[in-house]
RNA sequence: GGCGACUUGGCCAAGUGGUAAGGCAGUGGCCUGCAAAGCCAUUAUUCUCCGGUUCAAAUCCGGAAGUCGCCUCCA
């Protein structure tokens, strides 16, 4: 069982082979930081830390890098409009998402390269290209990238330039050669930031510094290069042009795209003003549900975000940790010792182009399983086996790796504070509804039960008394 | 106009040509004072529609309908 990968290059599945063995280096688009994260980036962060997780999994010696575009037309504008330094901007952004990501529990990718800390490599790397007569500049500072010099231009994203002419929808620009010529460097306007540069002050085009930096810590060819679907065209296609122009042999051997999130069912934008945060989500929901919910469905289809679709989610991890609670009372512990025929499954699932969705079926079955075992009077092995086979999966998912007490009591802190509750008086209420119950008067006892069940807490009566839960 | 994706039970969702995973909801049973949780059983002769290839198709090919995305520095 090997890993296959969706390659859009040639928009098929295809066996994963290194392009060193042993080793893997994977390049991933971030944010430009100038506001904040949307559950979209959440999506693609999260799908490559899944990426990431197996690569390291499969005992492959990963390099992962993902920039910070910090220099930007947006971030400018949006300079301008606030009175701000870009530094200040681009700052508060990058540790706003870093919070955002390490509250997803997303790991930290090797390299965080950011655009302005390479404008040395961009220089030189626009430089070859001018040379190799693949890009010019023209008067005024800015500097093209030439499409009519890269023969295959539009093999990522499958169109030719001469269907794109037909339906062009690009501003006829009189300086460029062909109107799908590309922005390598553009002159610095007055109060803008700028480097100093052989076309005069000014700063770098987007797609420039994805191929440098990229160059910079992985060279060329490297292995796995990602970011969301909407990235195919124009992006990745000019990073292909540049590097594939400038040295003369493959890029990049996999590319892969997440697929967008969609809001009830509507695309996310500005014009619907249904921009959902990270941070919003994270108000309303634990963290853990939000990763669960992003891998319950294949990463290059769309997914809708939704209430109804995220109280699901809930009520299935609460599912798993009900029995990871049930399995570690029971004594369950970990051992690496034997993998289960339900690890295999989970493998499988995840060779076969990451499939997270197929993935989770096997950690449902390991819960059903084990709580079928905990049913049984002989447990023995097979319930530690379960039991670590299961915890593996959360390892690599990313996801039930809390203490089952903590995730309940974390859990029930939200929904409390969230109703202003007093804990006491839930204790309180308990403590006379077992008095009633004691005195056989069950009608009381309903009453109170029903009366916890309107502020969401669940009663569950048991041999050792009644503990409650959180809905 | 060009390129591409999708259409599977009440809802969400896997599905690699060999006879429909999983989750949520529902129903019956065990348990319980009754519940809840958990377990067991059960819920698509069928995968938008029409043709074709094949011993065999949700899966391949052709066509139709519907939904959606990219072509606007939007993940």
């Amino acid at each position: 069982m090997s890993l296959r990968i969706y390659n859009t290059l040639k928009g098929e599945k295809e066996g994963f082979v290194p392009v060193n063995k042993g080793k893997v280096g994977m390049y991933v688009c971030g944010p430009t930081v100038y506001d904040t994260s949307h559950i979209g980036h959440a999506r693609s962060v999260v799908v490559f830390d899944i990426v990431f997780r197996w690569f390291k999994h499969l005992g492959y010696e990963v390099l992962y890098v993902r920039n910070f575009t910090d220099v930007d037309d947006k971030i400018i504008r949006k300079s301008n409009e606030i009175g701000e330094e870009c530094s200040i901007i681009t700052e508060k952004y990058i540790k706003e998402f870093h919070n955002e990501m390490d509250a997803l529990n997303v790991l930290r990718p090797d390299v965080e390269p950011k655009a302005t800390e390479h404008i040395d490599h961009i220089i030189k790397f626009i430089e070859k290209l001018i040379e190799k007569g693949k890009a010019y500049y023209v008067e005024g500072g800015d500097v093209y990238f030439s499409i009519e010099s890269f023969k295959e231009y539009g093999k990522l994203s499958n169109r030719n330039i001469e269907d794109m002419k037909a339906g062009a929808r690009i501003a006829v620009d009189k300086n460029k050669k062909s109107p799908f010529d590309f922005t390598l460097w553009k002159p610095a306007k007055e109060g803008e930031p700028f480097w100093e540069s052989p076309w005069g002050k000014g700063r770098p085009g987007w797609h420039i510094e994805c191929s440098a930096m990229s160059y910079e810590y992985l060279n060329m060819p490297f292995d796995i290069h990602g970011g969301g679907k909407d990235l195919i065209f124009p992006h990745h296609e000019n990073e292909i042009a540049q590097s594939e122009a400038l040295y003369d042999r493959q890029f990049v051997k996999y590319w892969m795209h997440n697929g967008f999130v969609d809001i009830n069912n509507e695309k996310m934008s500005k014009s619907l003003g249904n921009f959902t945060m990270i941070k919003e989500v994270l108000a309303k929901y634990p963290a853990e549900v939000i990763r669960f919910f992003l891998l319950s469905k294949h990463y290059r289809s769309p997914i809708d975000y939704n209430e109804d679709s995220m109280k699901e989610v809930v009520k299935s991890l609460d599912r798993v940790y009900t029995f990871l609670e049930r399995a570690e009372k029971a004594g369950a512990k970990k051992s690496n010792a034997n993998n289960g025929p339900l690890w295999d499954d989970f493998t499988l699932a995840m060779n076969d182009d990451f499939n997270s969705a197929r993935a989770i079926a096997s950690v449902f079955d390991s819960v059903k399983k084990g709580n079928t075992i905990l049913d049984s009077s002989d447990q023995g092995k097979d319930l530690d086996i379960v039991y670590s086979d299961l915890r593996k999966m959360g390892e690599l998912l990313g996801i039930f790796l809390l203490k089952p007490s903590e995730y309940f009591e974390q859990k029930s802190k939200r929904v409390i504070e969230y109703q202003s509750l007093d804990p006491k008086e839930i204790e309180n209420l308990i403590a006379e509804r077992n008095k009633a119950r004691a005195n056989k008067d069950f009608a009381k006892a309903d009453e109170i039960r029903d009366k916890l069940q309107a502020m969401n807490i669940i009663l569950k009566d048991g041999p050792e008394g009644t503990t409650w839960k959180t809905e």
